[in-house]
DNA sequence: GTCTATAAATAGATAGAC
DNA sequence: GTCTATCTATTTATAGAC
């Protein structure tokens, strides 16, 4: 096939944001397909024309997130505000965007190896951005790990308790430390 | 019904500990009862002589996921060790027994208060076996938050990684600054 | 309590009209 | 390219024999 038209396109993106929102909030399981094309105002059928297995769209889905999440920014990223946003309790109950390295991070393990090359490329992305903006002392690499898996599992984990006292502690507890990192690296 | 019989105990256990095995390894939606009860060596029919719906097993996993687990021991934990076992490959891989913390975070997102319940005991069991073992500093309440994002969000990203150097670097940073904060904690 | 067989519902994927 | 209709497979849960 030669190439698609720009219209085929956009309707091929509306799929992809549809179902970005779907899988996060529900995981891949619990969304049919019915259900992203339906979100997508369209019907079953029509999805074969875009994508040939519903995995497929799982791998473009959270390959696609990264550029509507609150990691967009590929310039200049203001790591302080980053840090606030993503632990913020908007950000899990997903009113903001959401990262699917943290709605996903359960889920993709699970899945066949092509999903987790797809995560294992956002997450690079991700520990990209952040050592982009910092300095670059030896034990920089190792805090931007320590860093990622603070908001990374912040957000998880609160996403999952059923406790909103303890969800709010647990989110600035980790944005706390986590600006404690940041100085301590910068100094 | 009065009591059950201590050969149904046994066998409802067994059920159970292939539960936890099987949904840590797949995911909740992944794993069919038939796969659950032929891993215990029994029929699919048998299931409901134990319990009354999937859903109920998925909860009684979770809650007894932890009595296996590097938890387990409710009164002398050496938490360095504890965060050495937990942040192991081996346990990414499964070979030791899967906390559920870590190995169903996005999976149990998905699902009905009840599992998120649940859930979130075990989580709070697992802040307390932390905060019994070190200093109650004000701050300290806040360290162990950081410390159990870090343990689970380090074991939960590591299983989503197709990419084992990655993995291997990630655990050793969220190790080693895990060891950090109970240092800086006991001082 | 466990078995085999089956009911009932769901969902991924395909076929063919427009 | 999108629609409706349908095929096919899977799976939760139940029924009834042992």
């Amino acid at each position: 096939m030669p190439w698609p038209t720009e219209q085929k396109q956009r309707t091929r993106e509306r799929i992809i944001e549809s179902a970005v929102k779907l899988f996060s909030a529900q995981g891949f399981d619990n969304v049919a397909i019915t259900d992203v094309m339906k979100d997508a105002q369209l019907t079953n059928g029509a999805f074969y024309a875009h994508f040939k297995s519903k995995q497929e769209l799982y791998r473009k889905a959270i390959t696609s997130a990264i550029k509507n999440s609150a990691l967009a920014q590929d310039q200049e990223v203001d790591v302080s505000k980053l840090l606030a946003d993503y632990l913020d309790i908007n950000h899990v109950q997903q009113k903001t965007a959401p990262c699917p390295l943290a709605f996903l991070a359960t889920d993709v393990a699970t899945r066949e190896k092509e999903v987790q090359i797809a995560y294992t490329d956002v997450y690079n992305n991700f520990i990209n951005i952040l050592n982009k903006q910092l300095s670059h002392s030896l034990s920089r690499k190792r805090q931007n790990y320590v860093l990622s898996a603070l908001m990374i599992g912040g957000v998880a984990i609160s996403r999952a308790l059923s406790d909103e006292k303890i969800v709010l502690e647990l989110l600035d507890a980790c944005k706390e430390y986590g600006d404690e990192l940041l100085v301590e690296s910068n100094s």
